[in-house]
DNA sequence: TTATTTCCGGAGACGCCCTCCACTTAGTGT
DNA sequence: ACACTAAGTGGAGGGCGTCTCCGGAAATAA
């Protein structure tokens, strides 16, 4: 499933300046075609942001990035203006599968458990996933307002189940349900072992919800 | 470097391997009194840094924050040879007050009540003191071990109020009770408003931990 | 006062962030 | 095939931080 690392755009790809939009837009362009050298070097930064930053990190060095991935630090700038977006780049990359999970186990499952499930899910991919833990967390604390608004459907999957299980009437939640991450991420790296106590809190969290 | 440290106290201050201990361990030492100017200027060095902490952050320049103690960069790091003991000194220093708050608590209100006003209580801190929730933060994902052990008596706290209330039978804890610290801290700096969701974990922690 | 010990403070080495721009190179029209 | 040109490259350089080191100042002891 790694394999679907999909970065094929078929037209000009262009990044607009919101964020939240700036996956893929094909622009209908009078302008020439895109050089495979910049977008060559763009998935190998992406890459190399990946390894990096899982293990050292999200304030790993940029510098070490752009010399590992064997392009100048000129270059990283030129196709992540900031280190947030990188980040989020990285970010966003891991966590579409994420967001897909979301829809087929609403579908699998009783609303309650869906969420459970799911929820089971983000600490794996917390954990497993290049050291996401930190980079997440990085991400809530941080930068936050910029991610929470739009960050690769990740709310929008939290969104969908919490609102299936409220409507099923057997929980109840009056908060922003991406909080209920924000708490699991707080526990993540508080040293080894920290997934089980991950998991037992989001048991914790469900038996509070219920009405 | 871990062994001896000029610092306040009488003689020669000895930093024990464990952390836990580090406050004053005064040898029997046949040498002189301490110098006032020193323990003037990591007086000062300890406010301004709780200052400047709680306005940019744990991360704030520590030249500024010798800068704007009128010291040098050297005597600052003479004091505090790393980052992290000033923010451990600070924060030692802030949540005393947590800790006591803890005994009183728990006489004055039956256990999971106690529990419930301290959680709450931990939050108020969290927020109006100085920014600490960017500190504690911090403190809890990046060097923590260290903290996690130790840190100016709120494990004892917390240990005192969950141990309460899991004997009285009510309620069911089966982690370490830091970590509930660790998702409110989680939720924190999520933007305004967050003391809010804050409160509303804490509901749906202690609701979540009943038998 | 003088001797001794502690402590101060800032220069300096080094790393990282980010900008800027002379140079290179991949696509394009002929 | 070939020059043309805009897109892209890379690294020097200025700014800011961290942390070390040690000559000299200052406080205590005699």
């Amino acid at each position: 499933m790694e394999g679907v690392s999909g970065n094929k755009y078929g037209g000009v790809l262009r990044f607009s300046r919101d964020p939240c939009t700036r996956v893929a837009e094909t622009v209908d362009s009078p302008s020439r075609k895109p050089r495979a050298d910049a977008e060559r070097n763009r998935l190998r930064l992406l890459d190399t942001a990946k390894a990096v930053f899982g293990e050292k990190g999200p304030s790993a060095s940029l510098e070490e990035i752009a010399r590992e991935a064997g392009v100048g630090i000129g270059t990283l700038y030129r196709h992540y203006p900031t280190r947030d977006a990188l980040i989020e780049a990285v970010y966003r990359n891991e966590t579409g599968q994420l967001a897909a999970a979301a829809t087929r186990l609403s579908e699998a499952h009783p609303p309650v458990e869906a969420l459970r499930q799911w929820l089971l899910l983000f600490i794996d991919y917390l954990g497993t996933k290049y050291g996401m833990a930190a980079v997440f967390g990085s991400v809530t604390g941080g930068t936050a307002a910029l991610y929470a608004a739009c960050n690769s459907g990740t709310p929008e999957a939290i969104a969908l189940l919490t609102g299936r299980a409220v409507a099923s009437g057997e929980v109840r939640l009056d908060m922003d349900p991406i909080d209920l991450l924000r708490a699991i991420a707080g526990v993540a790296s508080a040293g080894p072992g920290w997934q089980d106590t991950a998991r037992r809190l989001v048991d914790i969290l469900i038996a509070g919800m219920r009405v």
